[in-house]
DNA sequence: TTGACAGGCAACCGTTTGGTTGCCTATTAT
DNA sequence: ATAATAGGCAACCAAACGGTTGCCTGTCAA
């Protein structure tokens, strides 16, 4: 979990993911294109990518294949974020009591 | 939303979040109590959370509470993991469809 | 078979990060 | 008034991060 969210601090990387999950299976050339970095830079943002499992890849020949796995980003959604969904209703009126408790 | 990404990057300060999802409107001295580390190492953690504005607070005297803010989780659940959600479920099966193409 | 192409590996570098120590200020209780 | 309490600020430090350059390996096409 800590990994994957690691992983995901980075824009480089989000933006990598953004690049996958609109058209999948891209060699690390074709990820490469367009972005201000060095080949290996990306390969060290790709490798992070697949420590916290984001991204599969698959040699083909000479060339990597890299395909985003969803997996953990749905589970960061439902393992996480959604323990904080129920507070968003009530935080205001919650923040409101207390401030006026606190003032007794 | 670059900030909130980099905030919850750190187990320390997702555990914050933790604690005062636990218990809002904890005072900097409340959220230390256990915390294997210095009441200036937390001050700053409490920093980086409020710039994220995923931490609101309010002087009260000479304590400071601390105020969980659930809304940037929330729209990172909205405006980035559902975006993946299609994904998970065609993952799959897009894989192996791309595999078989390659190989022809 | 010899280039060209796709990618891997490692050393290095400046900046950021997470943490510390030391000291200062403001508020409250005695 | 004074001491204790809650917190703020700044300097410093080692380690991690994001990136580079340089060079090497494996695969495919002419």
């Amino acid at each position: 979990m800590d990994e994957v969210f690691k992983a995901l601090a980075d824009p480089s990387r989000r933006s990598l993911l953004d690049r996958l999950h609109a058209r999948n299976g891209q060699t690390l050339l074709e990820l490469c294109d367009g972005l201000a970095m060095t080949r290996q830079a990306v390969t060290k943002h790709l490798g992070i990518l697949e420590a916290a499992n984001l991204v599969t890849t698959l040699r083909h020949g000479r060339e990597k294949l890299h395909y985003l796995n969803p997996v953990p980003i749905h589970e960061i959604g439902e393992r996480w974020i959604r323990k904080f969904e129920r507070d968003r209703l009530v935080a205001l009126g919650t923040l409101k009591r207390q401030l006026e408790k606190r003032d007794e």
